[in-house]
DNA sequence: GGAATAGTGTCTGTGAGACACTATTAA
DNA sequence: TTAATAGTGTCTCACAGACACTATTCC
């Protein structure tokens, strides 16, 4: 049988089709540590379990839009940039049915991480810790502000790992390291973001001349303020060209 | 409303589910260009167009266990490797009903994509042409082995554009080009390869280089036959340490 | 020997790491 | 002046591009 032929006879209604839902991976940066925000799970399956924030997709919703509702809906935030990074369909991924979720993406500032905080107390910012076979993508583990281990629901330690993996591979080559970061910043701050995410440290004038020759930071001519020391310029970024 | 607690509420049955669909572009190189093969369509809808080969996922079938599925009835192939690539859900992608469908990538050496090909006389091996903003991964087109344009079905030309993307941004820290290869091939082949994904000439002496610093080559000691000038050596590919 | 391609030696420029240095601020 | 961090000058090394060269095969 041809697609073409198994499309024409295919009935609508006829085949029982899998439930279709979004997770989001929420990050942000915490004392120069990688952090998610999760949700604990009250009720069966998973009770007392983490997950991410997630939500079914509607029949008459596109995937993005039902991303962007779940961030709304459980985080309080709108306008962040999400990005789709894998989707997870596994048979026995959730215990209750068949469930294909859809993963994204988003990384947040400071200031919209604990803006997201204050309006959902159920929202607790856990710390990832990736086991340092990092770049394997082996599962991670979350750890609470307290430094306790958090189990976590469903496949959320495997989407957790892929979205590190994802970040870490696009932190060299792209821009997406100014998301973690405010409107201005100084050039410290952007090493801060690089050093937390890939887990090392980083040579300083070779990060200042890569970052500076890339075209992407425009000098606000202001400097930092509340230092004891000298302040920093402070810098914001421009998509380049 | 919290996740929990609409999930718990949530009845399986209650809400209309799209359906989940895999598509398939399946890769391979002739004559230096990147070819993907293609079935045509009979029927409505985008009847007489081109289409990727595709198939619905089952409610007791994993989405790879799907992808494979459609590789083996759409092409009569096995064992492929396959990577997830991205997944598509926008209302109006098919003008039936709602479809969600996972994108998922194959490599195939010239053996595999001839063999395909044989099996199935629906299959038709169409030159991608990447108009050259590729960077962008604008729409691409598809060419008939005459020249003519083909018209695609569906979202398509935008699966096809992030496959090339995905397969770009991969080529030159991966070994996934090794992927279009036989078991043994020459420097000039892989170097071809190359060229061929990149839409770009390389510079001999370093490609080599690269190629052999990276411990990926394993020496036959056989050499290429039936040339008219001095035979290449031949390698394997390994994978390193 | 000629034609054609395989494969190499070497120069040069670019960019990152290392390290020591200077600059600037608050206290 | 001191402490602390911002920011720079410069050496070195690794590596890619360029280019010319040598090597090997068939005819």
């Amino acid at each position: 049988m041809t697609e073409v032929e198994f499309l024409a006879e295919y009935d609508p209604a006829a085949y029982e089709r899998p439930a279709l839902a979004v997770d989001l991976v929420l990050l942000g940066l915490r004392d120069g540590r990688l952090t998610a925000l999760l949700l604990k799970r009250e009720q069966f399956p998973h009770a007392g379990r983490w997950g991410l924030p997630g939500g079914f997709v509607g029949i008459d919703q596109p995937i993005d839009a039902a991303a962007l509702h779940v961030l709304s809906e459980k985080a309080g935030l709108a306008g962040m940039h999400l990005e789709q990074l894998y989707t997870f369909g596994a048979l026995d991924r959730d215990p209750r049915m068949r469930i294909v979720s859809v993963a994204y993406l988003a990384l947040l500032p400071e200031s919209a991480f604990s803006e997201a905080l204050e309006r959902s107390s159920s929202l607790l910012a856990a710390t990832i810790e990736v086991p340092w076979s990092g770049e394997a993508g082996g599962p991670v583990s979350a750890l609470s502000p307290k430094g306790e281990t958090l189990p976590l629901a469903f496949d959320h330690a495997d989407i957790l790992a892929m979205a590190i993996l994802r970040l870490r591979g696009k932190l060299d080559y792209s821009d997406v390291g100014f998301a973690f970061l405010p409107e201005q910043f100084t050039l410290r701050q952007l090493q801060d973001v690089h050093e937390a995410v890939l887990d090392t440290t980083l040579n300083k004038p070779a990060f200042r001349r890569r970052m500076l020759d890339r075209g992407w930071l425009a000098p606000t001519g202001l400097r930092e303020a509340g230092t004891s020391f000298r302040p920093a310029e402070l810098y914001r970024f421009q998509r380049s060209r």
